[in-house]
DNA sequence: GTAGTTCTACTCGGATAGTATCTGTCCGAGTGCGCCCGG
DNA sequence: CCGGGCGCACTCGGACAGATACTATCCGAGTAGAACTAC
């Protein structure tokens, strides 16, 4: 699973203590992450409808909804793209007894045990939004929005 | 997620309809793969311990204990290896409010709820075996036993 | 003093290289079977 | 006719290229703000 997905998830979780716009060259030093591979990321954060982006001076990106409505799987998707996690090529389209036009997709067993899989992960994830896990930091680290913002300015 | 788990499940399937040793070449003419790939897959199978490989004539691979006792779960793993989807790279050892020592993988937040997700999957996963999945095809294609074993002593 | 204009610096966004992993292929080591030879 | 030895074809196993996707970087388009000028 891409990289992305670990720096996604926190940059969301700091702009969640945040309210104005922030560039990505303040991101990206908060971690010491390359800023213009974190800008990717952004970006795709903001195609996803996760993010806002504004361009030019006091620009930057900020959180499209609140962190209630962001789930986790809405950012991992956003990062690692919508498909499931196993991709069933259908192999049995080539083995015997086989009637064309059938979508093994569908029928399949292992495909179907798969799916079933991949959707106990995603039902996991969506269950949890950025939200969920900021209340969970501010009760073990009261300390750390405070920090967060006053580590922000301090790289403005 | 690797192509090569698709294989390796369809062909455990097969091979458990079979009670001898079954060749690379038979096995990947089956499905028309690749032979040389396919039997890299199968060696990962045999080194995890869910194939036996004999050399020589009459060789090949075959099922190293009851389909009952074969999750789809080992079988993914067997490909893909151990690892978790979700890599923690403790980016938070570089932020603020780091202590020194703290192992990130357990206590942040996210990491938790990434591995919780896992878990879920990996859940699903080891609940079906291959035994389960035979008997479905089994009811829903009372000829594929037949069909499949056919089709193997032809490819021979 | 104020309004308009210009200029500049800053930010995102997509196009461009480098690298690791997955995919696919090849040849050598080992092994069991069948054949041949001798008794 | 029968037993032993030899050769051979077959199979796995790991070492070797090619392709795809992830990682990382750079430069241009657009914009908001500030500074400057004219009234």
């Amino acid at each position: 699973m891409s990289q992305g997905v670990e720096w996604a998830l926190h940059t969301c979780l700091n702009l969640s203590w945040l309210d104005a716009p922030v560039p990505t060259g303040t991101l990206a030093a908060f971690y010491e992450l390359p800023p213009a591979y974190l800008n990717k990321q952004l970006q795709a954060l903001a195609r996803a409808g996760i993010l806002t982006s504004t361009s030019g001076p006091r620009g930057g990106f900020q959180l499209a909804r609140t962190p209630a409505a962001i789930s986790l799987l809405d950012i991992v998707a956003a990062i690692e793209g919508p498909e499931e996690l196993f991709q069933c090529d259908q192999i049995l389209r080539k083995g015997p007894g086989e009637h064309a036009g059938v979508d093994y997709r569908q029928s399949c067993a292992f495909a179907q045990a798969m799916r079933g899989a991949d959707l106990a992960w995603r039902r996991e994830l969506a269950g949890k939004t950025v939200a969920d896990v900021r209340a969970d930091v501010e009760r073990g680290h009261p300390e750390a929005p405070a920090n967060t913002r006053a580590r922000i300015v301090e790289l403005r």
